[in-house]
RNA sequence: CGGGGAGUGGCUCAGCCUGGUAGAGCACCUGGUUCGGGACCAGGGGGUCGGAGGUUCAAAUCCUCUCUCCCCGACCA
């Protein structure tokens, strides 16, 4: 029998003054976490049972369509240079040295063993599709670790990766992921939603994300409440409302006009008294430093165009390039490649490359909002000085229209036309399909039926553990603390007799206590000798979902039932109180 | 990495401006009373004020450097 009395349960009446976010403070409050440095904690006793929930669940459900590995969080360098990501991951791979000065890393993800292991292992076609998966420490060195349990240096995570001969194969196995996380999420109580996401760096094709909506959250999810459309804001794309092009003046040819010191969009409409939409938005980046220094190319000035009232998606922006890393031009290449101040720049006056291979000219992006409108407003390449009358297509030809730009809220939807939200969210799940980029690199070949030499593809699959729990607490809690889904709350029931001194109280709790138990329910007595104020705010701190008082309708062979979500109670005999928790359709 | 804030008993904070050798509430220990929403009385323990250096007769307080933590941004499976 688990006594309150006996354990250990460090529950706070403040909030340490570090705390900001919801699940952090209540997290702390309930003695379930203790910082030990930033984004490093302690996991107490009551977390840690929570986390045993959430794992058995976890496992139960990946058991069902993988095989449980589990793969050592010290890398040598040597795989990570083999897949290419010992100097792509830069600062967030924690790398340190052993006594022979062999240079090691701490895992920050799996691909690069479970690939080798792939590769080392896998010969025939006979032997796919394979799903491997881990329940492990992950080590990420975060700029800004933050959030309580949101962004973490270490975390535990469920990574899976599968192995299949083809890409009919990979839809298989990505689709089993799919579901398995929907029973896992479903498992644990979360309220989510399933988005299209970017598969940002870990390369590949298609991309889920399983979030939940939290004012915590990092993520931004637009979403459509009519068509059920939902995606990551890096990935989402809207119809946009018409807008009205302005009337040419003079011969309708580009014009000149003087516009001291106005630099910024909304400096200039308002100068020239037109509205941001009727203007361009000029910005210039330098795409593949990273990939000159091994040689691969050169680097080369991006030059993107977009509506004055649109924002850049920089997620969408790398992958135009072919997956390349950007960076802001400074004003000294501004300076060359426009022979103009920032601030005055446009796409007239440059001769821009006509296609991407024509690799000594810049290459002008424009976003699809431009495609088509005329008598825009943009820099002249001249210091205070701007042009109208600019018509995309006939004044400049751009190398290509693309998708580029953000979302914002009340937008049309892309599949139905309704006005679009946008809301931030956990995320607690993310599954890509990431083809051959680490089993290409890494050498990892098996022969089909036909005797031929081929590469698997791949998939990879991961589920934040921690953000399981801080999910669950910042979808269910008030001022006096939180409330878990049964499923993963670290107890169940917890049995409070008002008042300990009282032989007769702590009697008829323990009782209750035992004969719960006994019926297979996860329970906490709180014998503790304290006033029944200090045990009920307690109670209704540390998550648990149900309390059972045992206090004065004893004498009348009654207790009372407390339900932490509604705080409704109800009276239930001493005799049916395992009935009346059996009937609970969650309970167990 | 840029900007902002904060480090004083276990927790939340005051004291710092104007230097004189450390306080409150909660928590903790002992005894007593109390017991359905964070009780009360009496007694008690616990802090070299993040660290180093400097100024001064004297530093939590002023100066310099440094470490740590939090927030915003950049960054980010």
């Amino acid at each position: 029998m688990y006594r309150w009395s006996q354990l250990f349960i460090p529950t706070l009446r403040q909030a340490p003054a570090d705390a900001e976010v919801a699940s952090h403070k209540l997290l702390v409050r309930a003695g379930y976490i203790r910082q030990l440095a930033a984004g490093i904690y302690s996991y107490l006793f009551l977390g840690q049972r929570s986390f045993n929930k959430i794992i058995a669940i976890v496992r139960q459900e990946m058991d069902k369509i993988g095989q449980e590995f589990l793969l050592p969080g010290l890398h040598p360098r040597e795989i990570w240079e083999a897949s290419g990501r010992w100097a792509v991951m830069g600062d967030n791979l924690f790398r340190l040295k052993d006594r022979k000065g062999a240079d090691l890393c701490l895992g920050m993800t799996e691909e690069e063993v479970m690939t080798e292991i792939a590769r080392k292992e896998l010969r025939s076609y006979k032997q796919l599709p394979q799903i491997w998966y881990q329940i492990a420490p992950k080590f990420r060195d975060e700029p800004r670790p933050r959030s309580g349990l949101l962004r973490v240096r270490e975390f535990l995570m469920k990574d899976s990766y599968s192995f299949d001969l083809d890409a009919a194969g990979l839809d298989v196995s990505y689709k089993r992921h799919y579901d398995a996380y929907c029973r896992i999420f479903d498992r644990c109580g979360l309220k989510y939603v399933v988005i299209e996401a970017h598969s940002g760096a870990m390369g590949g094709t298609e991309s889920h994300e399983f979030a939940v909506y939290s004012a915590a959250g990092e993520d931004q999810v637009v979403s459509c409440g009519h068509c059920h459309y939902a995606a990551n804001l890096e990935k989402a794309t809207s119809k946009l409302w018409p807008v009205e092009d302005l009337p040419p003046e003079g011969d309708g040819q580009p014009l000149l006009v003087h516009t001291p010191g106005q630099k910024t969009i909304e400096e200039v409409a308002r100068y020239l008294g037109v509205s941001p939409h009727h203007k361009i938005k000029t910005l210039a980046y330098v795409l593949g430093e990273k990939d000159a220094k091994s040689g691969k190319a050169k680097p080369r000035a991006i030059v993107v165009l977009l509506r004055g009232d649109h924002q850049l998606n920089e997620a969408k922006l790398a992958p135009a390039l072919g997956g390349g890393e950007a960076r802001p031009m400074q004003e000294e290449e501004i300076q060359q490649l426009f022979r103009s101040p920032a601030g005055f720049l446009g796409p007239i006056g440059v001769v821009w490359a006509s296609n991407l291979l024509e690799e000594d000219r810049p290459v002008l992006l424009a976003d699809r909002a431009l495609e088509g409108r005329s008598n825009l407003i943009s820099g002249a390449n001249r210091s205070d000085y701007h042009l109208k009358n600019v018509t995309p297509g006939r004044d400049f030809q751009p190398t290509g229209y693309l998708d580029l730009r953000s979302v914002t809220a009340g937008e049309a939807c892309p599949n139905c036309g309704r006005a679009l939200g946008i809301d931030p969210a956990v995320e607690v799940g993310h599954i890509f399909k990431l083809g051959y980029k680490y089993s290409e690199s890494m050498g990892a070949r098996v022969l089909d039926r036909n005797g031929r030499e081929v590469t698997p593809i791949m998939g990879c699959y991961g589920i934040g553990i921690e953000r399981i729990l801080t999910a669950a607490v910042e979808q269910s809690h008030d001022e006096q603390g939180f409330w878990l889904p049964p499923q993963i709350a670290p107890f169940t029931i917890l049995v409070t007799p008002t008042n300990a001194a009282d032989a007769q109280l702590l009697h008829t709790a323990q009782n209750v206590t035992e004969r719960l138990a006994a019926a297979g329910f996860d329970v906490l007595l709180d014998d503790r000798d304290e006033r029944p104020g200090v045990k009920f705010k307690d109670a209704d701190l540390v998550g648990i979902p149900f309390r059972v008082t045992v206090g004065k309708k004893v004498t009348e062979g009654m207790l009372e039932v407390v339900h932490r979500s509604t705080r409704e109670s109800q009276d239930v005999t001493i005799a049916a109180i395992g009935e009346y928790f059996e009937a609970l359709p969650l309970a167990h």
